[in-house]
DNA sequence: GCACATAGTATCAATAAGGATACCACGTGA
DNA sequence: TCACGTGGTATCCTTATTGATACTATGTGC
């Protein structure tokens, strides 16, 4: 882990599920991992069309960090202009079943937050 | 959810995963779900035992963040000393999956972190 | 009478994370 | 020749999150 947010494992029963949430737990990651999983290998500028918020500081550095991490590959392409294609490494497919439950619970249970199941959020945007 | 990290659901793929995570990001969150699950109901001093690196403000906070997205239930006995309980609501149960696949996944890689087993981090700083 | 436990609140500080903006070298296409 | 795309880097700023510390009212046990 790059940097764990409080860098200690006291190896409590807590430790492997938090220790892992913050792998996946910066703003953009699970969702570069989720696309990488769902699409597959990806140049850098196809991962930016699949996520358009991010600046292309924090891709790049999201991307690293899951690299130094080991769960995500970076393949660069000797040649101009550049080519850099992104996937998955055996480390990070494993972490496919925490993508799909999270996605299956979001999908189950999201329209409880943030979605037009208020009547203001119903007159927004 | 309290506040989502990115407070917009484009509901793009990757949304329900992201905002899922965002549920249980917060740093101390992904612990005190585990705990309300592998020990069911606890009391604020209970999950301060459990959780001894927390500060009391950041226990409460959290707490009362999960209870507002709905995961996790909070019963107050009306009595002095005062006496509250925290249990995971049905919700919460429902990322009982999500807890145990991180867990597992934890377990299994967990060493490649964080501790010294790994050779190239014995070269590195 | 004092120390301790309970479950917090209040306030300020520190740290971390992410965003905004400008810039880069080269090939390609118009 | 110029605009654009590629995949970044650099720097500073903003925001969010968490931590540190002090304090609270009451009952209980010594």
């Amino acid at each position: 882990m790059t940097k764990a947010k409080h860098s200690r494992f006291d190896c409590s029963p807590g430790c492997a599920v938090e220790a892992t949430v913050s792998l996946i737990g910066g703003k953009w990651k699970s969702i570069i991992l989720w696309h990488l999983h769902a699409d597959g290998t990806l140049r850098f500028s196809e991962l930016r069309r699949r996520i358009p918020n991010v600046t292309q500081r924090t891709m790049t550095n999201q991307l690293r960090e899951l690299e130094q991490d080991g769960l995500v590959h970076r393949k660069v392409y000797p040649q101009v202009p550049p080519k850099v294609e992104y996937s998955l490494t055996e480390l990070g497919r494993g972490l496919v079943p925490i993508l799909e439950a999270l996605k299956h619970w979001g999908d189950a249970n999201l329209d409880r937050f943030g979605k037009p199941s208020s009547t203001a959020d119903q007159t927004t945007e």
